[in-house]
DNA sequence: TCCGAGTATT
């Protein structure tokens, strides 16, 4: 090999094959190239990014160390690369070996930087204090980015007030070391904070600065800062960058000013896939998901390739709106392109499929998840829960726990959702204390809710009452509404009348307790009070939201209002529901409503289809069969059932 | 191209 052509393929070429480098590294041993430093930095890249083995990384810091550079620049690129390839704790081993000695040159300036976004990487806050530790004793403390990247790692260890403290001892700052103080605060949540900290800046604050605080902006919900952030970039530069654009999209999509959000994506002269991802997951958000496949199907044909963060959040509108057609036509998608099966992707397939009425394979596909996370663990839970199978959902809770997943928050939630709507009180009980005992996880508002609701199902009110009681917060009217569904139950006029005193002093506290509290009139045929009751509604100005439902029909889905009766299979639709409320009745269950349903007609030869399940399907003159799945897609607290 | 900060997901 020419020394010509080593100098050029060293520089240029994305990936060397392994023989080449052994001869790259015999000839620079013996040619004397060894001692050009960026030629060698070259060599690092390649020998970084060759292996993706553990014990190989060690030995191509050996052979690097062979070579005998001169200074750390080689091992820096080293370093660095292992990093960008994926493999930080090769980059820390590799830095902890330079700094102990373990090679004739001593860390330089551009060494701590690279060690502490390797320590970023690994999420070890051991490792960064190690690396500040090492950059303290070397003198390495004055240089701005070791500085910068002191606070990026405290900052991405969740340790705002160290990152804080490295910022604050910084004798100079720099546009970097502003936004990295930020970033720090909006990784840990503390928005307000990050605000502050944008309040307090003394520099001109750019592209990167602009999209954190936008961060913040719209995770605090404030869109008139939001708005002035926007305002302020648009009129130093006229016209936004993308990203900047993207940040805006989603600030506003955040603090669910959609039509702003709308207005600025629109205004885009390219969009990229952020911008298309932010626009459709806003509409998903706001409980739009009809025109979020509709935006999707636009940006399919702006010739925009879906990934795989995009196709998640398509996946969770599929869901929301029941829309097995479309849900099952990205899952294909998915397959079709080898779309990465990450724990996110995973997680809303199966969450799809589970929302669409198909648990069946909603759990065949969960089992064979390459990787899961607490979510996958949760949607599946929820996925058995919303089917009315709680003793399934009680079970997979324990999987989870087997398989050493710790539970959070909303595992609880599901979990506790599964029992209510199966009257597991038991299990119920045990679980609530066993967040709180063995777990230490707060109760949040929606688990003394869905306790409140599980005791009242089951009538056991006194219990319910004391729920409420404990509670260190002020119960919504979600808590309340739980007790009042159980009043209805149960018929406890009187009790009713005391929950009600309570929600008057809620502001804001909408129509459901009301409508609640006359269904417990009526139930007591008190038909003068409900008549009272609706006064005062129409008196205050409350109308109830219509209750409404979705159904699709061969892959087109409908919504219907209450009592809407003007659709082309309605026929067809009546006698499904009409036997899915005689399951309903027959298995004494605690549903009473129908929120979704999926009808599917086949041309079928009715003779070989005689023995499947006779209640999935219903024969319908002129040959066709009808198969239908149903449930309820309200939230965990309301009640669910579903069938096949 | 040996160093530091930023936008979308369940």
């Amino acid at each position: 090999m020419p020394v010509s052509f080593l100098r050029a393929a060293l520089a240029s070429a994305p990936k060397l094959p392994a023989a080449a480098l052994l001869r790259a590294h015999a000839l620079l041993l013996t040619s004397g190239l060894a001692a050009d430093a960026a030629l060698l930095a070259h060599f690092a890249r390649h020998l970084a990014t060759a292996h993706t083995r553990l014990p190989a990384h060690a030995d191509a810091f050996r052979a690097l160390v062979h070579l005998r550079p001169r200074c750390a620049h080689p091992f820096n690129a080293l370093m660095s690369s292992f990093t960008l390839a994926g493999h930080p704790s090769a980059a820390f081993h590799a830095f902890a070996r330079l700094a102990s000695g373990g090679s004739l040159v001593r860390p330089d300036g551009y060494t701590l930087p690279a060690a502490l976004k390797a320590c970023v990487r690994l999420g070890g806050i051991g490792e960064g204090r190690q690396a500040h530790a090492v950059a303290a004793k070397a003198g390495f403390l004055g240089r701005l980015p070791v500085r910068n990247a002191l606070v990026t790692l405290y900052g991405a260890c969740g340790e705002c007030g160290d990152a804080r403290r490295a910022f604050d001892e910084m004798a100079e700052r720099d546009v970097v070391s502003w936004t990295a103080l930020l970033s720090a605060f909006v990784r840990g949540g503390r928005f307000a904070e990050a605000l502050g900290v944008f309040a307090e800046m003394d520099i001109v604050p750019n592209e990167a600065t602009l999209s954190t605080v936008l961060v913040a902006c719209g995770r605090l919900g404030v869109v008139r800062a939001g708005r002035a952030v926007h305002g302020w970039y648009v009129k130093r530069e006229r016209e936004l960058s993308l990203t900047v654009g993207n940040a805006v999209v989603d600030m506003y999509v955040k603090c669910e000013k959609l039509d702003l959000a709308r207005w600025v994506f629109d205004s885009f002269q390219t969009r990229d896939i952020v911008s298309w991802t932010a626009m459709i997951s806003g509409l998903v958000q706001c409980k739009r998901p009809h025109e979020a496949l509709e935006v999707f199907n636009a940006m399919q044909t702006s010739g925009v390739k879906p990934d795989k963060v995009l196709l998640s959040t398509v996946l969770s509108a599929c869901a929301s709106l029941g829309s097995l057609e479309s849900g099952r036509w990205v899952h294909e998608y998915v397959e079709r392109k080898g779309i990465e099966w990450d724990a996110h992707v995973g997680t809303s397939v199966v969450d799809m499929y589970a929302k669409c009425g198909c648990l069946d394979i909603a759990v065949s596909i969960f089992h064979k998840m390459p990787f899961k996370n607490v979510s996958s663990w949760n949607a599946m839970i929820n996925g058995f829960a919303l089917h009315g199978h709680g003793r399934q959902a009680v079970e997979c809770f324990d999987s989870m726990i087997a398989s050493g997943f710790p539970p959070n928050e909303i595992t609880f939630i599901t979990v506790l959702g599964g029992c209510c709507h199966s009257g597991l009180v038991q299990e119920g009980r045990r679980l609530f204390e066993l967040m709180k005992q063995s777990y230490k996880l707060s109760p949040w508002e929606e688990h003394y809710g869905c306790m409140v609701d599980l005791f009242g199902r089951a009538g056991l009110i006194q219990e319910a009452c004391n729920v409420i009681k404990s509670m260190p917060m002020r119960p919504s009217v979600f808590t309340w509404g739980a007790l009042l569904n159980a009043c209805q139950t149960h018929g406890l006029v009187d009790l009713s009348h005391q929950i009600l005193m309570h929600v008057h002093e809620l502001e804001s506290s909408g129509s459901g307790v009301y409508v609640l509290l006359s269904n417990v009139y009526a139930v007591n045929d008190r038909w003068a009070d409900v008549r009272k009751l609706r006064g005062l509604m129409s008196e205050k100005e409350m109308h109830k939201e219509p209750g409404s439902s979705v159904i699709e029909v061969n892959g087109k889905t409908s919504e219907f209002l209450a009592g809407q009766k003007n659709h082309l299979n309605i026929d067809e639709i009546w006698d499904v529901l009409s036997i899915l409320m005689k399951q309903i009745h027959f298995e004494g269950s605690y549903a009473l409503s129908v929120n979704w349903l999926v009808l599917e007609y086949k041309e079928v030869d009715l003779a070989s289809d005689v023995n499947s399940s006779a209640l999935a399907r219903t024969y319908i003159p002129g040959k066709r069969l009808l198969t239908w799945r149903g449930g309820c897609l309200i939230p965990a607290q309301e009640s669910c059932v579903s069938f096949h």
